[in-house]
DNA sequence: AGACGCGATAGATACCGCCTATGATGACTG
DNA sequence: CAGTCATCATAGGCGGTATCTATCGCGTCT
């Protein structure tokens, strides 16, 4: 059975007349005959009876319409349904991005993905590298904002821009006086984030830590790591494009010797079918973060 | 669309693996991939992530499937729904009656119709011919019973039985003494029913009446008759399937010398397509009259 | 009686779903 | 690391079938 014939078959209780239901169908009047028969047959009941004069649909045909006419309104519901969903700059964009990139980065997009990809509904969900990754390979996020590689054929992934990393010292800090920091300076008295962030493995590969911390701290937060620097309890390197909260919370920041820093890289299913819309994500996102450095650039010097 | 790249939508996001819904649908995994491919292309929409590991449906597959899946159901309700409607003795038989025979023929044939035609429901429906043949034609009934012939290529019937016309006189009548009575001399007092019934123009008809009546009775009913030639006020035809009643009011019944009668006939509409439960109703009921006559035979002898 | 309207039938054609065979890609294994 | 396996995609040929035009049969109306 094919919807077509239920869709004949509606068209020929309609019009109560071959020839017109054949036109409102688009096809001739004997092909509408032979298909309706063929439909008969299949069915193994008559569905209207015939004159010359008119045509009456049966009693069976009756109890029947009533199921193709929803068979076929099923059917252009999905066609109307395929239609609002065939932009892939339009719904859900579930995008993952890590707790050290998220509060920062987010006010600074938020509004340039809204007004470029306003049909986007963009849903951020900040979590750490690998339950991002996690949940990207489940088909739970869309994409996800990183600031590592990423491996395996299943994932691609693109940089976006890259952030430096800054010193962070307390006022009072022997290093607070340099215009430039030596990364290595750091490793002494050293804060960092709880182990699964990213930045705590890259800030102590950039200071050349060997990894063995004495009793040191685990903030859980960015905001808790400042606020310990804030009070003297060590110094830390921080993202870029945190240094306006670091800088109100009263931290001196310095830039690196070495230029340390990171890529934030935007990562997806190698097979993802919404690639548009990730690139579309993506510029903006590298779009935005260039006027910032540039403003940056300008602001510094 | 088809309904058939539902089905197989249905299955792939149902098994998540292309060969096992191929086999689950009966044909080939390139089939179903390139149906699979034509029915994204047609959509607009990419239906599956696919890895040579694992088969995703999108999130547009999953507001789309409901939809597939409520069409194939109504496709497959379609299916169940056809078959039992198939046999075509069963279901609702809208059977027309004209007034004059239904009281006596429906006791008859009622049992015999429920056990040699159990799955047809039939419903007697109770009117003159002329409304009769209007419902007939508007599809409202599926045959009638009558006693003309039928007029029009758009009907068509077949007689079922013969049934004799019978004097029905008072006792005190003159014409009571008589073994036989001739139809004629019934003509000078009888009485008939109201315009309309088919019995009326037969009855006149029968006994050479003009048809001009003096303000005679037109009876509404075969019982009002009947009461009113018991109380004497005249005499009239009967068919002989009332017979039964006419004696238990007390009237007297003679054979006619013409043997005046009437031929009971089923009628339908030539397209229609139930022939077959015509046919049988038609037989059961001829069926049982024959052995009705045949009794009344032994009976009188 | 002849013309018209309507549905059914016949035969030709073109599309399309289906198959088998093969390719491309990634994963597991010795 | 090479070989093998599993998976989905592609290619080419085949057959069924929906479709067309032309025509028929039947019934109605003028």
């Amino acid at each position: 059975m094919n919807l077509r014939d239920l869709r004949y078959m509606v068209a020929v209780a309609e019009h109560a007349h071959f020839g017109r239901a054949a036109k409102a169908c688009g096809i001739s009047q004997p092909t509408l005959s032979v298909q309706i028969r063929k439909l008969e047959d299949l069915l193994g009941v008559a569905l209207f009876e015939r004159t010359s004069k008119a045509v009456a649909p049966t009693a069976a045909c009756e109890q029947l319409i009533s199921h193709a006419r929803a068979a076929v309104a099923e059917a252009e519901a999905i066609l109307a349904v395929a239609h609002n969903l065939r932009d892939p700059l339009a719904g859900r964009f579930r995008l993952g991005i890590i707790p050290t990139l998220a509060p920062h980065l987010l006010p600074l997009v938020f509004a340039p993905l809204r007004k470029a990809l306003p049909a986007l509904e963009v849903e951020p969900w900040e979590d750490q590298t690998t339950a991002l990754l996690e949940r990207l390979r489940a088909h739970e996020l869309d994409a996800a904002l990183l600031a590592t590689e990423v491996d395996g054929p299943d994932l691609a992934s693109q940089s976006l821009f890259a952030e430096p990393f800054l010193a962070a010292l307390p006022p009072e800090h022997p290093l607070a006086g340099r215009e430039v920091v030596a990364e290595a300076d750091l490793a002494r008295d050293i804060l960092v984030l709880a182990d699964g962030h990213c930045l705590r493995d890259q800030a102590l590969a950039a200071c050349g830590h060997g990894g063995a911390l004495g009793g040191a701290l685990r903030a859980a937060s960015l905001a808790t790591l400042l606020n310990m620097v804030a009070a003297g309890y060590g110094t830390t390197l921080i993202p870029g494009l945190a240094a306006g909260v670091a800088q109100d919370a009263g931290i001196v920041l310095r830039p690196l010797a070495a230029r340390a820093g990171r890529t934030v890289r935007i990562a997806w299913r190698a097979h993802f079918p919404r690639r548009a819309a990730v690139q579309a994500v993506g510029e903006v996102i590298a779009t935005r973060l260039r006027r910032f450095a540039e403003a940056a650039a300008a602001g510094t010097v």
